[in-house]
DNA sequence: GTGGTCTAGACCACA
DNA sequence: GTGGTCTAGACCACG
């Protein structure tokens, strides 16, 4: 099953959140070619959504050439694809990075202060317990 | 002048962007009770956005009780808000650290190479750049 | 249909008024948990007015608990609203009612002058003029 | 000293309300011709306004010819005015019988109940105590 | 179809 | 000058 996690309140729209995720996952080798995709209604009683949803972020990772859709059959990780070249990744990093220097700077937190933050977040998430995201 | 730093690309609202900033600022101590907001138009000039933007956000602030309003005078810090504590703030900015940290994971960066990121964009936020754009 | 009235002309905003309007109606049952209200662009064209006003008038009635909204479906009356109780509605009703007795006499109309009025414009009302104008 | 009430949250001008209650009081004879209003900063200290909240009430009053001027003297009813045609009359009637019957409307209550509601009320405010407007 | 956000720009009330 | 309300109309997210 499909370790996705949704953040509802966020402001951030559910189908990106999905196609986010499902391209890291491709991207690091989690999903590997030509495996299947939970179906769209599996995948959205599961994360309690609308299927459309679902179905629309779907849409969007097959335009992105990432999957294929074989009629009657389901949802496939394409093969050879690039998700992100290594610009995207950087924006997609840096718009993370960023939102933590402005919270950091308005909480009056010091650059230094936030890495050690970050080497601390990083051990625990490493290490297990996390109130958060997935893990490998 | 007000240290506010808008991501027009990430989905969050602006005027939630703008409430969670200066909710810090508050929280913080770094504005103090009876201090007065830039007026509307000034922000919306500032920051290069439209003024009832700024207008939802203030809105929002005095309905949640940390700013009041003078008509025809200003917008002004209430009185008797109850600060962050040490820990709210170490929680805001761990959601923060913990996004970059699994989007880095997922994308095959080290923890260490965030780190040299984040020391980047520290450096072009304080330069004066204040969106999601790469720049050399 | 609802059965809302704007009296354009008063300096009441208008947002207010429907915020008022509908905050009776679900108080008084008129509106029951669950019921849906009229789409934003509907009840704006029903009123004659800009969405954008329905829509704050809808946020406000949100904030205040007393309708919730599924998006992308519409907007729904709360349950466990407490309802009015009489004092409150007679309160309610005796503020207008003073107002228009304290205005007859400051003009010098009897009583009985304006019950005749009353008669009037609530037959007018019935009969579907919404505005302030006067008409024979 | 004059006996004027304003109504601060109401959404009404205080301009507005001061305007139109000292026409009435013009208009009902209570303010008699060549009778001096109260000094702009005296009132003002009394309504707990700004200053020019009330010149702008007496400029209004003046441009309508029911007050004058006299240049540091001060502010002076004038004579054979009528601050009001009958038509005007009605139509400010009018606009507070439709607020009491939309009220009405609104919480359920037929429109007989409202003219008992006027007449209690009526005898009330004549009677003596009443926790709102003037009396004579 | 629903609501949500944002822009552009109007006019008003108030200090 | 300040904030407040309203209109007109855009585009987006969601069912």
């Amino acid at each position: 099953m499909l370790l996705l996690t949704l953040n509802q309140g966020d402001g951030v729209p559910l189908y990106l959140q999905l196609v986010s995720q499902i391209k890291a996952l491709i991207a690091t080798g989690r999903l590997i070619p030509d495996e299947e995709l939970p179906a769209v209604r599996v995948l959205a009683l599961q994360l309690v959504l609308n299927p459309n949803t679902v179905v629309r972020a779907y849409r969007e990772l097959e335009m992105a050439g990432l999957v294929y859709k074989r009629r009657g059959a389901g949802t496939y990780v394409s093969a050879g694809v690039t998700p992100y070249t290594n610009d995207e990744c950087r924006k997609l990093l840096a718009q993370r990075a960023d939102a933590l220097l402005v919270e950091g700077r308005n909480l009056g937190y010091p650059v230094e202060h936030l890495i050690v933050l970050l080497r601390e977040r990083s051990a625990m998430l490493k290490g297990g317990a996390s109130d958060d995201k997935e893990r490998d």
